[in-house]
RNA sequence: GUCUUGUUAGCUCAGCUGGUAGAGCACGUCACUUUUAAUGAUGUGGCCGUUGGUUCGAAUCCAACACAGGACACCA
C-alpha cells in the first residue's frame, strides 16, 4: 500500500491532530501579498537601519519549509517559494497563546507549505529575516523530504519523481526556466520575422519527413493504423504549396528507436519553411537566431560545454566532401571514389555494407572522422543527394544538394535545405528510397508519400526549410550532457510491480 | 541491441577473505528565545532490488531476471 511507511503514518497522524484542533491542513486559500524575491529586494535596506528592523512594514509570504531549527521557545526556519529562499523567525511570545507549543512545535515540520506574516529584521549574524506574528499551514506534506544537506542525487528518483528533484535542486529549476525561455524566445524570433505558427497532425497515415522507425497506433473508428509523426516536414511544405510563405511549428516528434544521453523517444523540434528563400538565407537567419538567443539569455559568446569551450562568434561553413579531408584528414584522393572509400574503411576496421552508394559512404566518413571535431558552430554544406531525399539539387552539381547541417560541440543541432519542389524528381527520390528499403540495405529509408508528390505537382514556390532540435540546443545552452536533464519527464521503463493476481488463472 | 558498473533505513552512504545490519541527516521524547547542515541527551526505524543456487550458515559467493548510470551500435 502507498502510505504504510512509518514516517508517513506519523505525518498523517499530525494532519489528523490539526483537523481535531479545527485547523484544515489543506487550506483553501492564501493571503500571500508578496514573493520571497520581492521581500528580499524591498527590504534590502533593513540592515542599515538603527534597530536593524522596521515593525511598521508587514508582509505575508508563503512557501515550503526546507529547514527547521527549533531552539526551545524560538525557532528559525527557511521557507522557499519559486522566487527564492527566506529565513523566518518564529518565537512563542509573538504568536497567539498556546499556538507555538501545541500546533507549531508538534504538527508543523519540514516539507509543509505555510504562510507567515510579520515584519523584516536583520539577525545578529546579518541575515534578512521575517519576524513572524502570524503563521498558517496551507498544505501538510505527509511524505518526508530527502535529506537536507545531500538532497536527492539518485538519478532514478530524480527522473521518476521529478517533483522531488525540483523541490530539492534549485539548479534543476533553473535549467527548466532556461528551457522555457528558449522556446518562448524562439517563438518570438520567428513571429517577429513574419512567420506564422501552425499546427500539423501528430498522427500520420504515412510516417514521412525523416528516416526513422515510427510508433504505431490504431484508430478504432476508421479501423486504420496511424503513425506518431517522426517529422512535420511534409505537412508544412503542403502549407507552402497552399500559399503560406513563412510557417513554423514547435512541437514533439516521436521516433521508435534507442534511448541514450542524446535520444529520447519523444523530442521537441522547431521546423520552419520560408518561401522565395534558399539555404543561404537560412545560414543568415540561423546566425541571427543564435545571436538573438545569446542576447536575451545573457550568455557569453565563449560558452563552456563540459571540457569544451564553444565560440559562438565563430560560425564557419565548409562543404561536406571538403570537410572529409580538411577536417577529417581522410586522403583527398579517395573521397569521391566508392571503391576506395570501402577499402579505406575496411582498413580502419569499420564495417560497411558493400551495397552502399557513394553519398552514403561519404556520410559514413563524415560521421566517423569529422562530426566529433566540429566544436565551434560549423555549417556543413552540399550533402550528397543520396542521403538527402527531400532536398533540392545543386545547380552546378546535381549529385549534391543545397543543404546544410549545423554542428556545435560535436553534435548536429540543425538540418536545413532548399526544398526539392520538382514533383517528378521527388517521386523518383521516393522510389529510390523504396528500393533501398526493399534491397534490405536501409530499413529506415523514407516512405513513399504519393499525396505529398501530388501536392508538389500543383507547384511549390522555391522554398528553404530548417529543423532545429530544441532539446539538444537547450543542453548546449545549459551545459547539460544528458537529454534527460533537459526533459521534465524523460522516458523511463516501467518499474515492475508485483504480478497481478487476476492474471494467474 | 552489446559491454560495463550499481541497487543496503524516508534521503546520503559504510558494511574486508561468508557467521544473520551500521553511521549521518530525518523522525519520536527531553533541554534550549538570534540559529546558519544549530547544539546536547536519548530512542524508534531494514523482504540488504527479485527469484533460484552453493553452504551448517548469504547483504557478502554464483546464476538468471528487473530497474538505473556509463560506454559502444543506430539515430536527431
Amino acid at each position: 500500500m502507498a502510505f504504510e511507511n512509518q514516517y508517513i503514518q506519523q505525518r498523517i497522524e499530525k494532519a489528523n491532530q490539526l483537523k481535531e484542533l479545527g485547523i484544515n491542513p489543506y487550506a483553501n486559500n492564501s493571503d500571500r501579498n508578496t514573493t520571497i524575491a520581492k521581500f528580499m529586494n524591498v527590504n534590502s535596506d533593513i540592515g542599515t537601519l538603527e534597530d536593524k528592523r522596521d515593525e511598521n512594514r508587514h508582509y505575508i509570504v508563503a512557501g515550503r519549509i526546507k529547514l527547521f531549527r527549533l531552539m526551545g521557545k524560538a525557532s528559525f526556519l527557511k521557507i522557499e517559494d519559486e522566487s527564492g529562499l527566506l529565513q523566518i523567525y518564529v518565537a512563542r511570545d509573538n504568536l497567539p497563546e498556546g499556538f507555538y507549543n501545541t500546533i507549531f512545535k508538534k504538527n508543523i515540520e519540514v516539507g509543509d507549505i505555510i504562510e507567515v506574516g510579520g515584519y523584516p529584521f536583520v539577525t545578529n549574524k546579518g541575515e534578512l529575516t521575517l519576524h513572524v506574528s502570524d503563521l498558517k499551514i496551507l498544505t501538510k506534506a505527509i511524505s518526508p523530504l530527502p535529506e537536507k544537506f545531500h538532497g536527492v542525487t539518485d538519478k532514478e528518483i530524480r527522473y521518476r519523481q521529478r517533483y522531488l528533484d525540483l523541490i530539492m535542486n534549485a539548479e534543476v529549476r533553473k535549467t527548466f526556466h532556461t528551457r522555457s525561455r528558449v522556446i518562448s524566445l524562439t517563438r518570438r524570433f520567428f513571429e517577429d520575422k513574419g512567420f506564422l505558427e501552425v499546427e500539423t497532425p501528430m498522427m500520420h497515415p504515412i510516417a514521412g519527413g525523416a528516416n526513422a522507425k515510427p510508433f504505431v497506433t490504431l484508430h478504432n473508428a476508421l479501423g486504420v493504423e496511424r503513425y506518431l509523426r517522426i517529422a512535420p516536414e511534409l505537412y508544412l511544405k503542403r502549407l507552402i504549396v497552399g500559399g503560406f510563405e513563412a510557417v513554423f511549428e514547435i512541437n514533439r516528434n516521436f521516433r521508435n528507436e534507442g534511448m541514450d544521453a542524446t535520444h529520447n523517444p519523444e523530442f521537441t523540434s522547431i521546423e520552419f519553411y520560408w518561401a522565395y528563400k534558399t539555404y543561404k538565407d537560412l545560414i543568415v537567419i540561423t546566425k541571427e537566431y543564435f545571436e538573438y538567443l545569446f542576447d536575451h539569455l545573457e550568455l557569453p559568446t565563449l560558452l563552456p560545454y563540459g571540457d569544451l569551450e564553444v565560440d559562438f562568434s565563430k560560425f564557419t561553413e565548409i562543404p561536406l566532401v571538403e570537410s572529409l579531408s580538411v577536417i577529417g584528414n581522410v586522403p583527398e584522393a579517395i573521397v569521391n571514389d566508392k571503391e576506395k572509400i570501402i577499402a579505406y574503411l575496411k582498413e580502419k576496421h569499420i564495417d560497411v555494407n558493400a551495397s552502399m552508394n557513394l553519398g552514403q559512404l561519404q556520410g559514413e566518413l563524415f560521421d566517423e572522422y569529422v562530426e566529433g571535431k566540429l566544436i565551434n558552430p560549423t555549417f556543413i554544406t552540399h550533402y550528397p543527394v543520396e542521403i538527402s531525399p527531400l532536398a533540392r539539387r545543386n545547380d552546378e552539381n546535381p549529385e549534391l544538394t543545397d543543404r546544410f547541417e549545423l554542428f556545435i560541440a560535436g553534435r548536429e543541432i540543425a538540418n536545413a535545405f532548399s526544398e526539392l519542389n520538382d514533383p517528378v524528381d521527388q517521386l523518383e527520390r521516393f522510389e529510390g528510397q523504396m528500393q533501398a528499403k526493399e534491397s534490405g540495405g536501409d530499413d529506415e529509408a523514407h516512405e513513399m508519400d504519393e499525396d505529398f508528390v501530388i501536392a508538389l505537382s500543383y507547384g511549390m514556390a522555391p522554398t528553404a526549410g530548417q529543423g532545429i532540435g530544441i532539446d539538444r540546443l537547450v543542453m548546449l545552452l545549459t551545459n547539460e550532457h544528458s537529454i534527460r536533464d533537459v526533459l521534465l519527464f524523460p522516458a523511463m521503463k516501467p518499474q515492475t510491480q508485483e504480478t497481478k493476481p487476476e492474471e494467474e488463472e
